[in-house]
Formats: structure tokens, C-alpha cells, sequence
DNA sequence: GCCGTTTTCGGCCCGACTGTTTTCAGTCG
């Protein structure tokens, strides 16, 4: 029984708060949630960082957490978890979920009523048990039945294709009320994080009440969670929590960056503020003396823009998909930071589907909605014959699409080239889904997962390898096969895919499907550091999928990717050069 | 428990809102 990267980073997560509710301090608890964090976006294998003994190079892994990961790697257990298990009861951690429970709350109700599970403490809350615990009351009790029903209907973190444009709805109808001056999607939207926990609202205003008024009473307001003068919070109907914040305009710059986070980074920023002796806050620069306290009647500074925030601190504005504390605070201060990829410099799109398949739109229309959006030429790419359920295409009308594409690129003229290529699946036999003398016909080959995507570490990896290795491939799509929210990533060994990618020169994707997303941001960066050519693509089915791509291209920018890594920034005489001399 | 151009020991970001209090602890982001 080995424990993968999210079993380690669970473990962790459970200690922290097992070490919270135990009255353990502050600093050690954040230690382990640090580090569950850190392993969770990992993209690699733990058990490779472990046998190159270079653990603790990892941000927030220190010695001893080192050893614990060992441990686990090992012995698939961590005695120092099974003790405390002992002395905690581990069912406590599913308490703390509910909004509203935290450790206080949670140990509160283990020491006096012997509450230890979800449903214990749903009971005990509906019968009354709860008000007369110290500092809880009526209200409390009432609000942790709220909590726990939340959670039962909720349906987890929304992908960021649903939620942003729910956001901006949201917004732009905030940005019509009276006084209202200016407003922005903040939080992990911002970031561009491929799911959503909550939305982030910020709005520019001197007369707060009103907008705040309105905003919680909105028809599609299920519950309003926390209602205050500049701050309230409400969960939508769709199950959505929304959190609304407003702010003079003068403050703008600190707001904005406070609202974005991530909290990892707005903590860097405010270490970064201490050195220089001031404490900010998303109101304001404020002076503070040798203990770092706060000089009160010394003049605050205000930031009007996020430029002046980082100016402050001597660093150059740092683009929101990086916060994450990712290296981003060091780059910044050695004038490192990346040119970040942007939507202008996508060239083609080298993915996507027609009526050959299971798209809707034929050849020509596909090439003139692509030529409409700005592209310079594009790759049809239908499904291989294996896939019957989205009417792949057998050897014989692979070719007769053949003289089709050769047409409709006839037609469109010389400024936009339309060239022809495969979506061709990995057999779960590991075979390629057309013979080599077939793939040599083509202008470009997309090899995808599609089937049998929970197989074996081991045998789904040496598919992957196996199209890697032949000279036709071109590109992986959509390596890792996970569909956002309800499908996991296929369980690859990306640290084998990136040296067979590497070896052979091979690009992987970044399929701008926002149900996609697919590779993720770290393991974008993770190629782009090895080396490895990137390609941005819709996977375009129709016509409205193609607006897609800034997904795609705000996944590349979180994973620090720069346009010369790009494939599809190349005019077309690179592209074809690149294409032809892989054969 | 991590981490380091103030430190290998002594720090570790900061404020809004709620409910129960009568000045504040707990929770959240």
C-alpha cells in the first residue's frame, strides 16, 4: 500500500488541524498546513524528490517534515498521525468544515458532550444541546444546523469556466448601482486558479451601505452568510459563496492586491512591508516603529493602483496568476520576472474537430471562424478510428478528408493555411490508433488519452511513452485525461512523461477547455523548465469554444510560461519547418 | 515546524464580522 502525493498531503492537513484543536501553537499548526499545500501542487512524485534526497529543497519541508515523508513513503504510515489519532479523535477534522466550527468549537463540543462525528454533532445542535456551552447560544446553534446542511448540498469548487462568468454577471450589475465607481473580479478568479472555492467581489465606492443592501438582497441569494458595513458574504442559490468587499477609490491599489491574494502572497508582501517599516493592510500603508507597532498619528499611505502597492516595496507589479508564492517575491526582487505568454502572440490553434467527427461545424466554416478570431492558420485534428462514440475516422476517410482540408486551404488563400492532422487515441492496449504510414501522411499528430483512463500508474504510463517515441507524434493532448470537476487526473508518472517529451522533442498541450485545463499550471512550468514545447489549444468542437483560449492562455501564465515556448506563436514557415523536420 | 542581506534562535500578516459578551474570543479569508 503506497501513499500518493495527495494521501501525504491529507495526512498533513488532518495533523494541523488535529494539532489545532489539541491548543498546539499557531506557527507549528501553519507548518503542516504549509506543507500539505506545497505537496498537494507538486508536480512530481514525491517518491522521485525523496530518492534524489532533495526533499527539503522543497518550500516548506524542512527536516523533520522531510523525515515524516519518508516515513510515510516507506512504511505507508506516519506513527507520529497514529498517536495522535490516540489522542484526538480524527473524526474531529470533519467538524471543522462547517462554517462557523473551528477548533475552539470543535474541542469545545468534544470535551463536554463527547461529540466527535458529523452527525453526532447535527443531533446534539437539533435537540438544543448546544446553546448552553459557554460562548454559544441560540444563534450559534442554529447556525452550525445552517453549516452542516451547506455542506451536505455543496457541490465543491466550481471550474473556473463557470464561475468567472457568473462573477462578472454579478459585477457588472453591482457596477449599476448609484455609486458604485469601479469594480473587479478578485480572488482566485483573478488568478486564474482552474477551480473556485468562492467568488471575490471588489467595488470602488464612498457610500458602501447601499451597494452592500442590494448586494445581499439580489434574487439569486440563497443565504447571506455575514452582512457588515465594507464586507458581507452570501451563498448563492446555485450553491456559489459570494464575498463582496468595498473600498474609497483612493485605496484601490491596496484593496485590489489584498482581495486577490493569494493569502501566501499577501503574507510575503506584508513581511516585505515589516522590513521596510510599514504594516500594510488592504486599507493602507502605515508607518510603524523599531517593534513594528503601528505609529498612530504618523501619516498612512494610500495606494491608488496595484503598481504603487508594489513600487512601495520596491518591486515591479507582479501579474495576478503568479501570486502564489511560488518564486514569484524572489523573481520580482532580482528583476526575473517571466514575459508572460499573452492571447495576442497565439498564432494558430492546433487542435480542433468538425462535422468529420463530433464537432459542428465543417472544415471551411471551422477555418473562417478561426480566421474571424485572428488566427493565422489552424490544424484539423478529428478523432481516430478506435473512438466510435465520437465517429472516428477510419484510414479511408482520414484520406478523403485529406483532399477536403487540401481544398479549403486552396480556398482561403495564402494568409491563412489550413493544414490537416489526427486526434489520434492511445489504444488501451498501448497501440497508436493508425500505423506509421498513415501518420507520415499527415501535416500533424495530436496523440490523446480518451479510454481506460484509471489504469495502472505503470501501464497508462507506458502508453504515453509509447506515442512519445514515434517520430509522428506531435503533440500529447490533453495529457493527463482530467475533466474538471468530477474526473481525476489519470494517474501518470509525470516525471517519465517529461524525459520521454524531453528526449524526443515531442510538445504537450495546454487545452484551453476550461473543463480541461489540462496540463495545470505546475506542470506546465515544470516542462517549460525541462525545456519542453508547449502548445495552447481549444480542442474547438464549434465555433463559441474557440473564445476559449484565454483559459488556456491564463493556465500557461500561472505555469510562468513565456510565448518562445509556445509552438503556436511561430508564423507559419516555423511551424511547418518544426513539423517537417520531426517527420 | 520553517526559515535567514537585521537572525542557526527567535521570530512568524492583518482586519472584518458574529455572537456572546459587557470588552472579546472565535472564525474566516
Amino acid at each position: 500500500m503506497s501513499l500518493t502525493n495527495r494521501d501525504i498531503a491529507t495526512i498533513f492537513e488532518n495533523v494541523s488541524v488535529m494539532l489545532e484543536i489539541k491548543g498546539e501553537i499557531i506557527h507549528r499548526v501553519l507548518s503542516y498546513r504549509r506543507a500539505a499545500e506545497t505537496i498537494r501542487d507538486l508536480p512530481r512524485d514525491l517518491r522521485a524528490v525523496a530518492a534524489e534526497g532533495t526533499l527539503t529543497e522543497l518550500p516548506n519541508i524542512g527536516d523533520t517534515l522531510a523525515a515524516k515523508i519518508t516515513e510515510m513513503l516507506e512504511t505507508g504510515q506516519l506513527q507520529f498521525y497514529e498517536r495522535l489519532k490516540q489522542e484526538i479523535p480524527e473524526g474531529l477534522v470533519a467538524l471543522v468544515h462547517v462554517n462557523g466550527v473551528g477548533p475552539k468549537k470543535a474541542k469545545l463540543f468534544w470535551e463536554q458532550l463527547a461529540i466527535t462525528t458529523l452527525p453526532e454533532l447535527e443531533a446534539a445542535a437539533r435537540a438544543g444541546k448546544l446553546r448552553d456551552l459557554p460562548g454559544m447560544g441560540e444563534k450559534s446553534e442554529k447556525k452550525i444546523v445552517e453549516g452542516i446542511e451547506a455542506l451536505a448540498r455543496q457541490t465543491g469548487r466550481q471550474p473556473l469556466g463557470i464561475a468567472q462568468p457568473a462573477a462578472q454577471d454579478i459585477l457588472t450589475y453591482l457596477l449599476t448601482l448609484p455609486g458604485a465607481i469601479e469594480g473587479a473580479v478578485a480572488g482566485s478568479i483573478r488568478r486564474g486558479r482552474p477551480t473556485i472555492g468562492d467568488v471575490d467581489l471588489l467595488i470602488a465606492s464612498d457610500d458602501a451601505a447601499p451597494i452592500m443592501d442590494a448586494f445581499v438582497k439580489m434574487e439569486q441569494v440563497a443565504r447571506v452568510l455575514g452582512h457588515g458595513p465594507t464586507k458581507s458574504s452570501v451563498e448563492l442559490l446555485n450553491g456559489l459563496q459570494v464575498d463582496l468587499r468595498i473600498l474609497e477609490k483612493a485605496r484601490w491599489g491596496t484593496a485590489l492586491s489584498y482581495f486577490t491574494g493569494s493569502q501566501a502572497h499577501n503574507i510575503r508582501l506584508r513581511e516585505l512591508a515589516l522590513q521596510r517599516g510599514w504594516s500594510l493592510n488592504e486599507h493602507a500603508f502605515s508607518p510603524v516603529n523599531s517593534e513594528g507597532v503601528i505609529i498612530e498619528d504618523a501619516p498612512k499611505r494610500l495606494c491608488a493602483t496595484e503598481e504603487e502597492v508594489y513600487a512601495m516595496l520596491g518591486l515591479p507589479w507582479i501579474p495576478p496568476e503568479l501570486r502564489e508564492d511560488s518564486g514569484e517575491v524572489e523573481a520580482a526582487q532580482g528583476n526575473r520576472l517571466p514575459n508572460l505568454i499573452s492571447i495576442q502572440d497565439i498564432q494558430a490553434d492546433l487542435h480542433m474537430h468538425t462535422t468529420w467527427s463530433d464537432g459542428t461545424l465543417s472544415v471551411r466554416e471551422m477555418a473562417e471562424e478561426a480566421r474571424r478570431r485572428g488566427r493565422k492558420y489552424i490544424v484539423i485534428t478529428d478523432h481516430s478510428r478506435s473512438l466510435g462514440i465520437a465517429n472516428g475516422l477510419s484510414i479511408e476517410r482520414l484520406l478523403d478528408q485529406q483532399e477536403e482540408v487540401r481544398r479549403v486551404d486552396a480556398e482561403m488563400g495564402s494568409n491563412f493555411r489550413v493544414f490537416h492532422g489526427t486526434e489520434m487515441d492511445m489504444n488501451a492496449d498501448g497501440s497508436l490508433d493508425y500505423p506509421d504510414e498513415v501518420l507520415a501522411r499527415l501535416d500533424f499528430v495530436i496523440a490523446s488519452l480518451h479510454v481506460s483512463l484509471r489504469q495502472p500508474r505503470e501501464q497508462i504510463t507506458q502508453r504515453v511513452l509509447n506515442a512519445l517515441r514515434n517520430s509522428h507524434v506531435d503533440l500529447i493532448g490533453h495529457p493527463r485525461g482530467q475533466y474538471i470537476p468530477d474526473r481525476e487526473p489519470a494517474d501518470l508518472d509525470m516525471d517519465a512523461v517529461f524525459a520521454a517529451a524531453r528526449e524526443s522533442g515531442t510538445a504537450l498541450e495546454i487545452n484551453a477547455n476550461p473543463r480541461r485545463l489540462d496540463l495545470e499550471a505546475q506542470y506546465a512550468r515544470r516542462a517549460v523548465e525541462l525545456g519542453i514545447p508547449i502548445s495552447i489549444n481549444t480542442d474547438a468542437h464549434n465555433a463559441e469554444q474557440m473564445d476559449l483560449l484565454h483559459f488556456g492562455i491564463t493556465t500557461a501564465r500561472r505555469g510562468w510560461v513565456e510565448a518562445t515556448s509556445v509552438i503556436n506563436t511561430w508564423p507559419v514557415e516555423q511551424f511547418i519547418a518544426w513539423t517537417q523536420k520531426r517527420g
